[in-house]
RNA sequence: GGGCUCAUAGCUCAGCUGGCUAGAGCGCACCCCUGAUAAGGGUGAGGUCGGAGGUUCGAGUCCUCCUGGGCCCA
């Protein structure tokens, strides 16, 4: 007998512990950096092209970001998600060509370019220039913002350790980009939906530039609003029209915000069902909408209120009135977007600074009157007390002249929301001017029907929306949006290459564009600035298209100085890229931010059905917006935009990507620094489980050590653990099919954390350590727990491609990558009553928490006796035991509870804490179980 | 103002076509282990589902309105 005093001996060198080279702290900060570096040098995205040349291949888009800044959360967000589209299908076995984009011209850059030229003071210099060498200059500086923005970009984006084509990116102002893009355009000016019509459009008075919809902001604004009252020209027909007699000569009154386009008022719109009052107002006599009497009278301040009659809006069709201040006499006539909501239910109309004004304006066969000048002030076709004078001042000189002439029933300032120019910030107004549009409602040549329509087509079944409500949202947008004004009056972007004859004709035909895409596709776009109209055009042959105005003299012919908008370019990537690099059309999937719907979604259908008929894309995905914690928009002037460089450089991009893939991406995203703390939380649970699992195979060699699949018992909790991880790798490679990473990382999460363990890892603690190291039972939980590393590797290469393959690396040696590894496909089944073991597990675990009460505290000290009346739980004793944690498990043929048995009584095994019931003194005096007196070979 | 959308435990989220005594993880409390140790394990306490009506035998789940966010537009 040992001496009982001597402190008890310790077998701890006599277990197989495990031992790892994969180390517990991931340090992401430096090893990533690492990673990438590697994956530099081999040349990985090259490589796994090479390698997977001959496999299903998916085709997936980027959307340009704009190369302007670094990179923000919502780009994090974006770029992640995409990357793990790529990696997941390279998961697969597919090949996923990935070429990453740049937007690289417009006014956001131009306007900071602008911007630091006038700060150096090189501004001056460059107005003395001659037009097209000024432009060239800007454009210089203009190229010059880009690719810094596109280095520092591209620079973060590989930090995130997404994998793309970086050494080949698309950029919009890559001269073989610009080239494809004005093809598009000739294929669209070749269905005939490309046409030159002055028409109002939102204008930058600021930059001097017409706006897209997608270039507005909209901010509160102070604005006037003003009743005015317009005489009628002719007393006896409104009279008629009242069917009463008058003295006096009546007014229409009506209501706007905007007095400053009241010189341009042609105009009063009424809604022809409405009933209109003609009441004595102070004296007044007036017209107005009877519906709206009293709340204008309130408004106004009013004070004497007298209906003399009523009629149909109808009835005051054709009738006349005078201009309050213009010699001009302007007619009532119908709209349909005459409300009672607001104002007279009179609508001064403008056509030249209205969009529906001049829908009607055109209708009534109107003139397109814009006195307004790009620069913001008055032409001299106004009265000359307005003449040069800006529309805001216009404003407040109208207002005071309708006061001093008595036309002014009310006039005060009240906030509203109103367009802005995203970039100077400064309010944008309504004017026409010429300008090159899409059509979206002419009919193709090819199909027949309007882009509208096609687009609607397109989007009702063939094209799949994640999420469902997408779809519905963007057919909203197609089904209202007004014709797509192409032009823009800057330097910084691709022009549009028409050119203007001496009779002011426009010269612009599919042939004359491509010829100008072949100098452009050789010499960059500006080559529009630096060549004569005839080297441009060299290689047009005049005499073969069939467009060609007659007698077109290349010589006498000059250059037009539209660009195009942006959108456009973006707009066309699908032929510049996918098309052109023989990636394949129609991609398989976009993926951006929910307003795209309005952006590049939008505005690449309509040039692919323009040109191809085709949408350009089978599934739109979209993401949310990034929000603070308390659920408000980011933004740098709130101060709550969190750094992406920050959180990289403390959290590593696999903890940043970690969180990403536990996001609901389909609504709007809460982003907290805390949140990554969390997301750092359980990325550090799954590396260790990673970690214990590749600690546990130190002494394990596949080739030597496995057990065929077939050996394993299914009532093994091996046998029960490869059961579950088969439905894992199923379910987490579905889910990512269908882009459920949420699903996919909550999977993986669940089996990581509870599967593993929780249940299975320390469950299996003892035999690992204990077993005699080559011991059929080791092997056989080694073989599993090998391929659960095999498999956890490629289930987490998609969201922790850093993670996922150091831990690949410290298996296989670093001459491997798991991003070149295909699908495991496991294939299993284990013993169906396992389910009905684990109940028992769940009650037996309830049991020993309570027996803590009985002083049980250690569940070594505790046996549990199960309740096993039909003898199917007897195989699965020693399991349970192990899944409990208890010494052992033994069956009674009895109904009942599960209970727990005091083995406190018994001797414990030295070696491996166990009261197994086979425990006795040994030949050299330690007490030992029988498996564990063999491990280490005593009798 | 309009279209689309969101609002469930302290936090992040699941809850499909209405039946749930409303689930998970984290966090928290208490406990075990000290041979995964700047680790691991167990048990447990927390919501009546933004608010108000309504439909229904029955609603977090359908309808209406309201409040507060977000995107897009006017």
């Amino acid at each position: 007998m040992s001496d009982p005093t001597a402190k008890p001996k310790s077998f701890k060198d006599t277990l197989n512990l495990p031992a790892t080279s994969f180390p517990m702290r991931a340090n992401l900060a430096q090893n990533e950096a690492a990673s990438i570096k590697r994956w530099d040098d081999e040349g990985l995205y090259a490589a796994i092209e090479d390698a997977r040349a001959d496999a299903p291949v998916f085709r997936f888009h980027d959307g340009p970001p704009y190369a302007n800044g670094a990179i923000h959360v919502g780009h994090l967000l974006n770029k992640v998600l995409k990357d793990i589209v790529v990696r997941a299908r390279l998961l697969e076995g597919m090949r996923c060509p990935y070429t990453p984009g740049w937007d690289c011209h417009g006014l956001p850059i131009e306007h900071r370019v602008m911007t630091q030229l006038h700060e150096k003071g090189k501004a001056a210099k460059l107005a003395g220039l001659d037009e097209d060498v000024r432009r060239v200059a800007i454009r210089r500086e203009c190229a010059t913002y880009a690719e810094k923005f596109i280095k520092l970009q591209s620079g973060q984006m590989k930090r995130l350790l997404t994998l793309a084509d970086y050494e080949n990116p698309y950029l919009t102002m890559d001269p073989v980009f610009e080239a494809r893009t004005l093809e598009v355009f000739a294929e669209m000016v070749e269905q005939g939906v490309v046409y030159r019509d002055l028409k109002p459009v939102h204008w930058s008075i600021e930059n001097r530039t017409a706006l897209a919809e997608a270039e507005l902001e909209y901010e509160d604004r102070e604005d006037p609003q003003v009743f005015v009252d317009f005489e009628a020209s002719d007393r006896e027909a409104v009279a008629k029209a009242f069917d009463v007699e008058l003295d006096t000569t009546p007014s229409f009154m009506i209501w706007t915000t905007t007095p400053w386009t009241l010189p341009a008022n042609l105009a009063i719109a009424v809604g022809p069902r409405y009933r209109y009052a003609l009441a004595r107002l102070d004296g007044q006599e007036t017209v107005i909408a009877r519906e709206l009497l009293e709340a204008v009278v309130e408004q106004c301040g009013i004070e004497e209120v007298e209906v003399l009659a009523e009629c149909s809006g109808a009835e005051l069709l054709g009738l006349e009135y005078r201009h309050p201040f213009i010699e001009r006499t302007g007619r009532i006539l119908e709209a349909d977007y005459v409300t009672l909501e607001d104002g007279t239910g009179l609508v001064h109309t403008a056509p030249g600074h209205g969009q529906e004004d001049y829908r009607t304006g055109q209708r009534e066969g109107l003139e397109v009157y814009c006195p307004v000048q790009g620069d913001g002030t008055y032409d001299d076709t106004v009265p000359e007390w307005l003449v040069g004078k800006t529309i805001w001042e216009g404003n407040e000189i109208i207002a005071a002249r309708l006061q001093e002439s008595g036309h002014l029933a009310y006039h005060e300032m009240f906030t509203h929301s109103y367009p802005h120019d995203w970039r100077s910030k400064t309010p944008v107004i309504f004017r026409s001017t010429e300008q090159w549009f899409v059509a979206v409602d002419r009919p193709t040549k090819r199909d027949q029907k309007s882009l509208r329509n096609l687009a609607m087509d397109a989007t009702r079944e063939d094209v799949s929306f994640i999420p469902e409500w997408g779809r519905n949202r963007m057919r909203g947008m197609l089904e209202s949006r007004p014709d797509w004004c192409l032009s823009r009056q800057r330097a910084w972007g691709l022009p549009i290459p028409a050119f203007e004859a001496p009779d002011g004709s426009v010269v612009l035909t599919p042939a004359s564009v491509r010829a100008v895409a072949a100098v452009v596709e050789k010499r960059g776009s500006d080559a529009w600035f630096t060549e004569s109209p005839a080297d441009l055009l060299a290689e047009w042959d005049i005499a073969a298209d069939p467009d060609a105005p007659e007698g077109v003299d290349l010589a006498s012919l000059s250059k037009m100085h539209d660009i195009f908008d942006v959108w456009f370019e973006s707009g066309s990537s699908w032929a510049a890229v996918m098309r052109a690099r023989g990636q394949g059309i129609p991609a398989d999937l976009y993926l951006e931010g929910s307003d795209q719907h309005r952006g590049w979604f939008q505005l690449s259908l309509l040039p692919a059905l323009g040109a191809t008929g085709e949408a350009p894309y089978r599934t739109l995905l979209t993401h949310g917006f990034m929000v603070d914690k308390d659920g408000r928009k980011m933004s740098k002037s709130s101060g709550n935009a969190l750094v992406v460089d920050d959180l990289l450089k403390d959290f590593g991009a696999d903890v940043c990507r970690w969180w990403v893939s536990s996001l609901p991406f389909e609504n709007d995203i809460k982003v907290d620094m805390d949140f990554f703390k969390v997301a750092g939380e359980s990325y550090r649970k799954i590396r260790n489980t990673l970690r214990f699992l590749l600690g546990n195979l130190s002494d394990f060699e596949a080739v030597t050590h496995a057990v065929p699949v077939a050996e394993i018992d299914p009532a093994s909790i091996d046998g029960w653990v490869l059961a579950e991880a088969v439905r894992v790798e199923q379910g987490v490679r579905l889910a990512y099919r269908e882009y459920r990473f949420r699903d996919a990382h909550q999977m993986i999460y669940d089996f990581c954390n509870d599967t593993l363990s929780a249940v299975y890892l320390v469950a299996t603690k003892d035999r690992l350590y204990c077993d005699l190291g080559d011991s059929h039972r080791r092997r056989r939980t080694q073989t599993v727990m090998h391929s659960l590393a095999e498999l956890l590797c490629r289930l987490l290469a998609p969201i922790l491609p850093h993670t996922a393959d150091e831990a690949y690396r410290s298996m296989h040696g670093d001459d491997v990558t798991i991003q070149m590894q295909g699908p495991l496909d496991l294939s299993y089944e284990c013993d169906h009553e396992w389910s009905a073991v684990l109940n028992l597990r769940e009650a037996a675990l309830k049991r020993l928490e309570e027996a803590k009460a009985q002083g049980l505290d250690n569940p070594l000290d505790a046996g549990l006796v199960i309740p096993d009346p039909e003898g199917t739980f007897e195989r699965f004793a020693d399991e349970l035991a192990d899944a409990c944690g208890v010494s052992r498990a033994r069956m009674v043929r009895e109904l009942g509870e599960v209970e727990i048995e005091d083995l406190r009584e018994e001797p414990r095994c030295e070696r491996s804490r166990k009261r197994d019931g086979t425990v006795r003194e040994r030949s050299d005096g330690s007490l030992l179980s029988d498996r564990d007196a063999a491990a280490i070979g005593l009798a």
